[in-house]
Formats: structure tokens, sequence, C-alpha cells
DNA sequence: CTGTTAGCGCTTTCAA
DNA sequence: TTGAAAGCGCTAACAG
């Protein structure tokens, strides 16, 4: 493989010319050495060699992501997966490359920051929360990094969502409609995510006098199979709420399903309302209220801080306001159809 | 940061012997050595710098997943997330890493050769047909790579599904129900896969004695909402076929909604397959019948290839076997269903 | 068995 | 204005 050196000696002329009249800086070069040198290196396929130049310039024009808890099938999932392709997005548009950081080393934060401080990546976007090791790890040593989803604490830039806004949206609109009687699968219960949907679920709850039997609150995962069974148990009891909130959309999802199974028309004997607004989500029956997370926005607005931040910018934290989706999962509660009868 | 030569200096040996202690060969050293060596890394929080080492081993231990038609939602649709998935596992299990090369440098192949040649990544994945530019150009420069959803023309080495079977098994699943009016919509008809499947279901039908009318076979592209379009234009003509085969899972919902909009009932009115298998069939309603792409395995396959091609090893190309998943979606036709009436 | 040293290909400082 | 040369941090050939 041809290199500088080679249309050098080609050339007599020296590497460092060369070097310039390819990068087209900072030293300035004759116009007609210029065009030689492009000839040249036509001529030789020459194709420079961007290891050569990291090494030297310690900068690898490329950013991670990092999954803090990272799983064989990571980009199985939409959340990741709307992540991914928006900073792809933006990567793209500056010429960077993205690595996708899974977990080589194992789950030992520290050997697995050999990972990010070696030199393959001038910075990293975390998805995680606050209590991530790992991101201790990279305050502390000032590694260039942004996180997603994970509650704002000030001591990294931090993209995300509005979790309680979205929550209250969601009661307010059940209020609207009607509803006094509300049941709600959770998420896990130690993601902060799910700690501040639920405190604002019950706050707004409680505002409008709405009733939460806590046999109508289960504990779930995200998975549809789960909410499905544990929506069954639920179903299975005495009295209902009339309409449902769930974690998210795929345990929605799941609940509706076990609606069905026993006989429950939705909306009109249950409302269901779900959380994210996943891609699929159009193609699912009936058609799921829920709250839109811009995903891709905040993905995009993490990916362009941390260019800015590996650039050595500041770069500020950004709270993203969700949207309330009315589809056709939700309407008046049955009793109160005939309010006066 | 800290460098083999700080290390070798604290220790008064030399670079070499820090090298190999830290590599553990090739050259042997002495265990007390080897652990002062990792205490002294240890103690000045030694992390080896990888693009220096890049640079004179000449290997990258990154491989490339290369879409010959990137888009700017390429993540967002289920091939490539899942192709992506399965290579990322198959990557992290042998410590490699995996760029996902979309197309910095515009669409000119040759510029784009570049990104593939300037040492960033050791092989790559490419998804493309045979008539892709760039394959071309692997090929004459002998650069490792592998390919994937193309015919195998002997090239490259080649991983991919047998679209024919594939077909086959779903013509004689409908034959087997009884049906002998099929309607087809197919994919964009330039697409290799569109039409090996077409002139399978051709044969195939022919075989059988099927009717396939021209107005009941119609172009569409991958989207729901374009054979929901063409799907109603179907359905509003005089005769109806009794089963309709989908390019894909996605324009079978397209397909459905415009039954649904018709008033037919699947699967009694009318039989729908699909092809594919895609994450979220199991949300939708009613649960379509269609085709299993082992798209993981090959992805999986496609990338041990590579790294086994970047080894200096040889490969074979391989052809998978789809999988006919029967659900929902189809039944006997109507008119069979008192085949003595 | 271990240390010295020559690169890998590039950028950039220092001299001329 | 341009060339020579010093590295970047590492591996590995070579020398002792």
């Amino acid at each position: 493989m041809a290199t500088i050196k080679d249309i050098a000696k080609r050339l007599n002329i020296s590497v460092s010319t060369v070097s310039y009249a390819l990068n087209g800086g900072p030293r300035s070069v004759p116009e007609h050495i210029k065009e030689q040198v492009w000839a040249v290196a036509q001529e030789l396929d020459y194709r420079p060699n961007r290891v050569a130049r990291q090494l030297v310039t310690r900068s690898s024009d490329t950013i991670g992501i990092v999954p803090d808890h990272p799983s064989e099938d990571a980009m199985l999932g939409p959340y990741l997966q709307q992540i991914f392709n928006a900073v792809l997005n933006v990567a793209e548009r500056r010429t960077q490359d993205v690595l996708f950081l899974s977990s080589h080393s194992g789950s030992d934060p520290n050997t697995y920051l050999n990972t990010l401080l070696d030199g393959r990546v001038d910075g990293v976007i975390l998805i995680a929360d606050n209590r991530s090791k790992l991101r201790e790890l990279l305050v502390s040593r000032k590694f260039p990094h942004v996180m997603i989803s994970a509650p704002n604490d000030g001591e990294s830039p931090t993209f995300g969502v509005n979790n309680i806004s979205g929550m209250i949206m969601l009661v307010d609109h059940l209020a609207e409609l009607g509803h006094k009687k509300i049941g709600y699968l959770r998420g896990l219960s130690r993601q902060p995510d799910s700690q501040f949907r639920e405190a604002a679920l019950l706050e707004r709850a409680a505002h409008y006098g709405m009733e939460i039997r806590p046999e109508w609150v289960r504990d779930g995962d995200f998975y549809s199979e789960t909410s499905h069974r544990v929506g069954l148990e639920i179903l299975d009891q005495r009295d209902l709420p009339t309409a449902m909130i769930c974690f998210n959309d795929e345990s929605a999802v799941g609940f509706m399903n076990a609606c069905r199974d026993r006989g429950l028309k939705i909306p009109e004997d249950m409302s269901v309302v779900g959380f994210d607004n996943v891609p699929w989500i159009g193609y699912i029956t009936p058609k799921l209220t829920t709250v839109r997370q811009p995903t891709g926005e905040i993905a995009h607005a993490a990916a362009a801080a941390l260019l800015e931040l590996v650039a050595g910018n500041p770069v500020t934290s950004q709270l993203f306001e969700p949207e309330l989706i009315v589809r056709d999962s939700t309407s008046r509660p049955k009793e109160d159809k005939f309010p006066h009868a």
C-alpha cells in the first residue's frame, strides 16, 4: 500500500509537503504542487492510514455508545435501536464513526474502562442511571461523556424525557374521560424511571381523588408475556379498575391480550394506556393510547452534545417533553356511560 | 497517561520485557518480573494504547457492517437490527469491535472504499446484492468480506436464506388448505429476492394448477401503508382470490388492514401470509402465518466466517432454510368449506 | 534470556 | 517557503 513517503519520493519533495497538500493545510502549498501530489496519490491508489493519524493526533473521530446493562440481545429492543439510529445519523453528518460497546471485558467497570481509554473512542454516550459505577469512573477521569435516560444530577450532561409530565398527561387524560378507578402495571421498581412515573401517578391520581387499590398495582418487567400473566391475575379479581396504566407499550400489549382472554372489550370494558410509542405501535389492535418519548431527538441532542464536548466546548443538559397520543384504547368508563341511570 | 516506557523505567527493565509480560508472550518472562510489571501497571493506572498497537500489528480487531443502500434510518428496520445484533454477539465473544458503516463519504463507491481501507476495519460484512459496485472493488482488492442477502455467485462467501424453498412452503401450505385462487403483493421487482420468490411462486402455483390472475398481482414496496392502499384496489374488484401472499410481514399487515376496511374476515374470507417473521409479529391480530427467515443465524454465520477470513482461513458460503410458521391468518377457503354443497 | 532499536504512517516542530 | 527529523506508543527483529 502506498504511503505519503512514496508520493514524496516520487515527486522529490518532503513528506510534510505531501501531508499538507493532502490535508489542505495548515501550511500552504503551491497550487501546482498540490495538483501533482493529488495526481500521484491517485496513480498510486494512495489511501491515508487513519490509524497512524490517530496515533499522533490522539483522537479517533469515533464516539461510543455504552448501554450499562448490556445483554445478549441489546439491539433487539426499540429503545437502543432508536438511540443508535439517531446517533449514527448525527455522527455520519460529522464524519465520525460510532462504536457500540456492549461489554467485551466482562462486567467489571474498571476493566471495562480500558475499552474506553485505550484510544478507540473520543467520548461516550452512556445509557444508564446515576448509580452507574462506570459513570463515576468517567466523571473522575473527566472522560468526555453524556448520559441518556438518567435523572439529571448535575454531574454529567444528561438528556432525557420528562417522565413526570408524561405520566401526568396520561392521568389527566383518564380523569377527563371520567375514570375513577385506576390500575397500574409497573416496570422494574428499582429503575429510576419507574419510580418517577409511579410517584407522579400517585400524586396526580390523589389530586383527582382517584382510587388505586393495592391489588390493582403489580410489578412487571418490560415484556408482554409477564404483563399478560400478571394481567390475568388482576382481571380474575372481584372488583376491577376501569382503566389500566401500563409501564410501557409492550406491557400494554400483554395486558390487552389478558383482557381479550377474559372477554373484556377495549376500550368499552377497560381503558388501557402505554408509554413510549414504539415503532410497531401502528400494527396492534386496538390502536394504543400512549405517551410518545422523543427518543430520537434525545439521542440526537446527546450525540451532538458529545461531539461538542469532545471538541472542547461546554454543553448543557436537556429535558424533553413527551407527547400524549390518544388512540383507540381509551374511552369513558362503562358505568359512566349513563351517568344518571 | 502512563505508557510501557514508564513501567520499564520504573523497574529498570526494557520495554520489550514489559510488553511481553503484559501480553503474556510470545517471549517468556519470569514470573516475579511479570508480577512486578502488573503491579506497577496497576499503580500507574496504565492503559494499553490500542491505536499504537494497531499501527504496528496492522490489524484493528474491528469488523464493519456495510449496508449498500444506506438510508437515514437504516437501523430502524428489523432486518439490519437483527443482523447487527447477531454480529455484535459473535464479535463480542471474540473481543472484536464492530463498526456500522453507513456511508460517510457520499455514495461514490471508490471514495467510500477509503473508509474500508484506511485501517479501521479488518474486514466487512456487505449487505447488498451482486450488482454492488462496492463488492466488485472489494473482490478486486481481495479485501476480506462476506455477503449477506445476495444470491451466491461464487465470487464472495455468501450467506442467505433459500427464498425459493420459503415460497414453496407457503404455496404448498395454501394448496393443502385447498386454495385455488392466489393473489400476490410483490416487493420491489428489481430486487433479486423479489424475483426469486416470484419465480418460485409462479412455478409452484402452476404445478398445483392454481389461478393467479394479473389483476391480483401488484407491485408494492416494503411498507404497510403502500400495501394497504394497493390492497384496497385489489379488494374493490369483482372476483377475489381466496388467499394473498404478501412479500413481507409488513405488507401483510397493510393488506390485512385493507381487508378489515372492506369487511373481509381473516382467515374466513381471505387467507393472508407474510414473509420474514419480524420481531413484533406476536403483537398483531390475527396472528400471521409466515415464513421465518433465520436472519440471526445467517448474520451469526457471516460474522464468524468473516473473522475466519480475516484470520487467513478459508470459508464456505452457506444457504439457510426458512421455516413455515402456521398461525391464525390462514384457513380453508370459504367455498371449499362445504366441498359437496 | 534480556536489552536495544528499528520501524508502523502520520503530523508538526524546528531548521534552513 | 520547504525539508529534515522528532516523535505518538507499541511490537518484534536483532544484538548482545
